[in-house]
DNA sequence: AGCCAACTTGAGGATGTCTTAACCGACAAG
DNA sequence: CTTGTCGGTTAAGACATCCTCAAGTTGGCT
C-alpha cells in the first residue's frame, strides 16, 4: 500500500507516517492539498489520508478539488470536530472513510486496512440510471420520467446509497453506516422512516416500486 | 457461517447478532466463557467472537481455557483498548484476529469472512445455480424458469443451506443448527413445516421436484 | 394386505417487523 | 419573531412470519 499524507500539523504526520512504517507500508507526506494533487498527479497511491483542518484550503475543498480533477483515489478523512453532521458532510463530498481526532493507531490501519480490501478500482460514478430513475451525483438531482424528485439531502444520500448497490440487498446496518454514520443501532425505526418518505416521492406517483423491502434484512433497488 | 458470541454486553451482543442475521449467517450468543465452552462442544462453530473484557473470566483466559480443551475454531478478539501490546498479546494466545472496539459493522463482517476462508473449503458463493433454479445470496432472490419466488426469510435460508449441500442428504440435525440456530431438538415437525411450504413456492408450480426426502435422514436438493 | 412410523399439509394464533402519520425540536431565512 | 424545512422519535395499525397442533397421507416392512 502506497499511501499519501495531507497533514499540516508536523507531529500528527509523522506519527501516523510511525504507524504505517510498522505495518509495512510505505507514506509520503505533503502539507497542503495543492501539493498533494500534485504528487497524486505523478506517484500512483491506494489511498489519501485527508486533513479536514488546514490552513490555506478547508478539507472539504480539497476533496472536492481532488474529485473534479478526476483523482478517484479513495479519501480517509481526519477531523478533530467529532459532530455527526461533519462526518455526513465529509461522506457527501467523497470521503470513503472518516476517522476523527485522537484516534487509535489499530483504528487507523483498520480503516485503511478495510478501504484497501475495497480494491482501486472502485469507480464512483457520477450519474446512474435505473429503469427511467436518473441519479446525478454531481448536480445532485433525481429525476423519473422526466419528473424531477423533490428530495431532502438525507433522501438523496439514501437513495444514492441503494442506488450504488443497485441488485443487491443493502442492510439497515449498512445503511446506518454509509448514510447516517452511525456504528450502533438508535433503537428506533429511523431508516424504515426515512425509507418511507422515499417512497412517497420516488414510487407513490409513479405506480411501480422500484424500492423492494427485504423482510429482516433491509432494502434493495434495481434488482430482478 | 455459524458464529458463536461470547460478550457479556447484552447490546453490544444484539447488535452483532444483528449485523449476522442481516448477513444471513446464524449465531449463538452466551455470556460467559463456560458456557460457551459448552457449546462449543455440542454444536459445531465455524467462527466464535471473543470479548476481551468479561466480568467472570479474561478473554485471554478464556482463550487459554479453549484452545487447552482442544477447540481450534478460529476466534476473533474484540477489545477496547486499542494499544499495540495488547494486539499482540491476544494474537500471542492464540486469537485469529483482533478488533478494536468501536468498530464499524463492515469492518467486523470483512474479518469474519476472512477468517471464513481460511476455514475448511466453505461453499460461501454469492450465487449458486441448480438445474433452472437461480439463488443470488447479495441480491437475496431465488428464480426459477424466470419466475421469481417469494420466500420468507426462514424459507430463503433453508433454501441456500440445501443448496450450499447441494447433491448431499442435509439432516434435520444440521438444518436446525444451520438454518435455526438450534443446538436442540424441539419434537415438534418444526423443519417439515418448513420444508412443505417452501415446496410449495419451490416445486408445486413447477411440475418437477427439486427437493428430494430422504426418509429417516433429511432432506436433499439436486441430486440426481 | 395391513400396520406403524415417518412425512405432509392446513389452520390458528402469538409474535415480530414494516409502514405510515403525527409530533417535536433544531435551524435558517425572511 | 415568525415561518418553513428538515430530520429524529413515537405509536398505532397493517401485515408477514413462524411455531405448534392435529388430522391426513405415504412408504416400508412383515
Amino acid at each position: 500500500m502506497r499511501i499519501l499524507i495531507i497533514e499540516d500539523d508536523k507531529e500528527t504526520a509523522t506519527f501516523i507516517e510511525d504507524a504505517l512504517r510498522e505495518q509495512g507500508w510505505a507514506s509520503v507526506w505533503c502539507a497542503s492539498p495543492k501539493e498533494g494533487l500534485l504528487k497524486l498527479g505523478s506517484g500512483d497511491f491506494d489511498c489519501v489520508i485527508l486533513d479536514r483542518m488546514l490552513p490555506d484550503m478547508d478539507g472539504l475543498s480539497a476533496l472536492r478539488l481532488f474529485r473534479g480533477a478526476g483523482v478517484d483515489t479513495p479519501v480517509l478523512m481526519l477531523t478533530a470536530l467529532g459532530g455527526l453532521e461533519d462526518r455526513v458532510v465529509g461522506l457527501d463530498a467523497g470521503a470513503d472513510d472518516y476517522l476523527p481526532k485522537p484516534f487509535a493507531t489499530s483504528e487507523l490501519l483498520a480503516r485503511l486496512r478495510s478501504i484497501g480490501r475495497r480494491g482501486p478500482m472502485q469507480r464512483e460514478e457520477a450519474v446512474i440510471e435505473i429503469d427511467t430513475l436518473r441519479i446525478d451525483r454531481v448536480a445532485h438531482t433525481a429525476v423519473r420520467d422526466g419528473k424531477v424528485l423533490e428530495l431532502s439531502p438525507l433522501e438523496f444520500r439514501l437513495l444514492v446509497c441503494l442506488a450504488q448497490h443497485r441488485g443487491e440487498v443493502v442492510t439497515r446496518t449498512m445503511l446506518l453506516e454509509k448514510v447516517w454514520g452511525y456504528t450502533f443501532d438508535p433503537k428506533t425505526s429511523l431508516v424504515q422512516t426515512h425509507m418511507s418518505r422515499l417512497r412517497t416521492k420516488l414510487d407513490k406517483p409513479f405506480g411501480t416500486e422500484l424500492i423492494r423491502t427485504v423482510r429482516g434484512t433491509g432494502y434493495s433497488i434495481g434488482a430482478t
